[in-house]
DNA sequence: TTTATCCCTATTTTT
DNA sequence: TAGGGATAAA
């Protein structure tokens, strides 16, 4: 072996090298959590160039986020100096899924039935198309739940079935009704010359059906394949692997079956557990030796996953030192939860020395991260959100997105009606006049776009041209979005994104919809000016390119792949699913109740299906798996969902931590969610022992020093108040709950809210 | 055609 | 609680 080679395998584990070496056949590494698999991927693939001398556009590497692909590469780049590494090809599958429609338009066009120019449709946009399919079958969309109907309709695509063949599979009623939908939505989608997520591998699948020619290409030119998560992967994903690894049959792949926490969007487990079989001249190498957590961390995440059923027997383990105690905390409510974990980051900042971006809180659904928010925002903390609500799923961003959308492809039916519906162009152009332009374009093999262009005089001077008949006021709303889309057509030839831009916001009257100048306008003015700069990005491409490149890229980034690898001290909220990957001295996991962790359906289901509670634990071991340092638990006595108030029951998951391992802390006391206010005055204080401090089971906890807050005034019905947010307001109503009080308040400008007194920051202006 | 208001239902996770 | 959809009124 070479220095070089030695040089690369320096600081590897037996079990590490023997995978980076093993270049030839295929590998399964079944890789435990912190156990350094990045590193082996990185290096193996280091290793390939340098010493193996391959060439870097014969390996292609797998990732599940584009993020994972583009840290990869960069640490490829340090171990593979003067760009040796380049074309490289990383992605994610779908990105590789468009590679691959993208590189063959004209097979793509011949064989698929899909113009150059197709767009991807987001899951918003797929499920307004189903919505419209369910109509389009004579049905109702009220009765069969578009959410559920897009998730049958995934199912098949995500095991390769065409409608056609789904039809040979039908059996109850509702499958006769999913059929005639999924034939609706398929036909929605090529009408609008668009693609949905799962097209992207199902239709690279069905081009090297029909060509083999093809397929015989890409298995030629990736000579080694890697494929990361692969635990995650589902049919359609491992027939692209098992297909374009048929030849060589160098294919690697790393996953850990404990970790597997996508079973909902079709993963199939067995890919992992049947690789074995699949390829009986495997190799198998497991990473176990963990290198990210303490031991403590490390041994309460082996518990907990020990209580799973359908599992491959295997210990998790470490050398690391022994650590803290993992701290348990049960809070009043949610809102004592949050404020709870910002006071105790709070402390790890300014006694500890943590850094905020040594910091994540992670959670079960979405819509807790709001509440933990509402905290921080009140907080000189900065933090930031992964995941929720993306960025490009913002309503002012997906209208702009759309007019964009509609220039590239004015096919786009979806990207159409938002404009209509959602800009002040398309006032006074209501459902008949929607009706009318798309039967012209129907009759016409045209578009809506064209047919409100047809409509405009100076364009269309010939008065034998057919056109879309329309009242007298449709037909002055057509003429004007004609007008404007003609013009913004010549400047999407001519001129950059960001100019582009621009003149779209200028003449699509969108610019007029923020001038209220309110909270919330500001906020998603500031969106809007966020997506221009992420359009200035593409400048430098030529004027008819540029577009095309920039919508792709939109499609295809999940939210992960947009947190800044500088995080400049901000803690992190997250998901748990969103967190798979990361890593972080502080994790907080927050809201750990039966019924959010599991989640409420894992719970019912149990009796019949155990696998759904199986994968919540898996979700929970990943989660504690992220921690290095510290890890706290939360979970509230009372949650806010829905509404109203549900009891709160700590997560049969906490029942697998060893007591010993865990700073038990139980309340004592009675104190109600102005807690935090309380626990304000001077540590130590008689206030505070009066009202109750937090005890451990084990040591003593140290009241942590609380940030400075001002006792709050005594609302009363009638006083004129000012909110930051929402401006002035007079209170109507005022309750007393426990040591707070909820306040209804009309605001001059934002009309009645509910306001809880310790959160909302109010100033008394004066008695009315 | 647009806007206001009311009622209903739904929260799991995401490429 | 909020967001969508239906209904009514202007």
């Amino acid at each position: 072996m070479t220095e070089q080679a030695t040089e690369l395998l320096i600081g590897l584990n037996q079990a590490q090298q023997d995978a980076v070496t093993t270049t030839e056949g295929p590998v399964l590494v079944v890789a435990g959590p912190g156990s350094g698999k990045t590193r082996v991927l990185t290096h193996r693939i280091a290793y390939l160039i340098r010493e193996q001398g391959v060439s870097p556009d014969q390996i292609l590497a797998v990732t599940f986020t584009n993020k994972a692909a583009r840290e990869m590469r960069d640490r490829v780049d340090n171990l593979v100096p003067h760009s040796a590494a380049n074309g490289l090809v990383m992605g994610t599958f779908h990105s590789l899924g468009v590679r691959i429609l993208r590189q063959n338009p004209g097979l793509v066009s011949e064989h698929l039935n899909l113009l150059p120019n197709f767009v991807i449709y987001d899951s918003g946009d797929q499920q307004e198309l189903v919505k419209r399919a369910i109509i389009a079958a004579n049905l109702d969309p009220k009765q069969l739940q578009p959410r559920r109907m897009q998730a049958r309709i995934s199912a098949a695509k995500s095991v390769l079935q065409t409608p056609d063949e789904f039809a040979s599979t039908v059996e109850t009623y509702d499958d006769e009704l999913v059929l005639r939908i999924y034939r609706e939505y398929e036909r929605g989608l090529r009408n609008a010359n668009a693609v949905d997520f799962d097209d992207l591998l199902g239709l690279p699948i069905r081009l090297f059906d029909m060509v083999p020619t093809l397929l015989e290409r890409y298995q030629q030119r990736f000579r080694y394949i890697m494929v990361d998560e692969y635990q995650d992967t589902n049919r359609v994903q491992y027939v692209i692997v098992s297909a374009l690894a048929a030849y060589y049959r160098n294919l690697f792949v790393v996953g850990d079956p404990d970790q597997s926490i996508y079973a909902w969007r079709h993963a199939d487990i067995r890919n992992i557990l049947d690789f074995e079989k699949d390829y009986p001249d495997a190799k198998q190498i497991h990473l176990e030796l963990n290198y990210r957590s303490t031991k403590r961390i490390v041994q309460a995440a082996d518990r907990v996953i020990r209580e799973n059923e359908q599992r491959i027997e295997r210990t998790i383990r470490t050398e690391n030192e022994e650590g803290e105690l993992i701290s348990l905390r049960e809070l009043p409510d949610q809102n004592a939860e949050a404020s709870f974990i910002v006071n105790e980051i709070r402390r790890l900042m300014t006694s500890q020395g943590y850094r905020g971006d040594d910091i994540a809180i992670m959670y079960r659904t979405t819509a807790q991260s709001r509440v933990l928010e509402e905290s921080f925002r009140v907080s000189d903390v900065p933090y930031r959100i992964v995941g929720g609500l993306r960025f490009y799923e913002r309503k002012e961003v997906k209208d702009l997105l759309a007019v964009l959308r509609l220039l590239h492809n004015s096919y786009d039916r979806m990207a159409f009606e938002r404009v209509i519906d959602n800009l002040p162009l398309g006032h006074g152009f209501g459902p008949k006049a929607m009706e009318a332009v798309q039967d012209w374009a129907q009759e016409q093999h045209s578009t809506a776009i064209d047919a409100c262009i047809a409509t405009v005089p100076s364009i269309n001077a010939d008065p034998d041209q057919s056109k879309p008949s329309l009242s007298a006021p449709a037909r002055r709303a057509a003429e004007k979005i004609g007008a404007v889309f003609a013009r913004l057509r010549v400047s999407a030839e001519t001129s950059t994104l960001a100019e582009l831009f621009d003149d779209i916001i200028e003449q699509t009257g969108y610019r007029d919809l923020f001038a209220d100048g309110t909270e919330e306008d500001l906020q998603r003015w500031a969106n809007i000016q966020e997506l221009r700069s992420d359009l200035e990005q593409y400048d430098f491409m030529e004027p008819g390119k540029a577009l095309g490149a920039w919508l792709e890229q939109v499609a295809l980034v999940a939210d992960v792949d947009n947190m800044a690898e500088d995080a400049r001290g901000q803690v992190t909220l997250i998901t748990l699913h969103s967190a798979k990957g990361l890593e972080f001295p502080v994790v907080f996991i927050a809201g750990v109740e039966d019924g959010l962790l599991p989640i409420s359906r894992a719970v019912e289901a149990e009796p019949f299906d155990p696998a759904p509670m199986e994968e919540e634990r898996r979700l929970f071991y990943v989660g504690i798996t992220r921690a290095k340092k510290l890890l706290y638990l939360t979970f509230a006595g009372n949650r806010l969902s829905y509404g109203r108030y549900q009891m709160g029951v700590r997560s049969r998951f906490l029942e697998s931590i060893p007591a010993d391992a865990v700073r038990s802390v139980t309340r004592h006391g009675f104190r109600g969610g102005g807690a935090d206010r309380m626990a304000g005055k001077k540590s130590g204080s008689l206030a505070s022992r009066v009202t109750g401090d937090w005890i451990a089971s084990s040591e003593r906890v140290v009241t942590v020093p609380p940030p400075p807050s001002l006792p709050l005034p005594d609302y009363a019905v009638g006083q004129h108040v000012f909110h930051p947010k929402f401006g002035e307001g007079t209170i109507d109503e005022v309750i007393a709950r426990n040591d707070d009080q909820e306040l209804a308040v009309t605001f001059t400008r934002h009309g009645k809210k509910r306001l809880m007194a310790s959160l909302a920051r109010l100033d008394v202006l004066g008695e009315s």
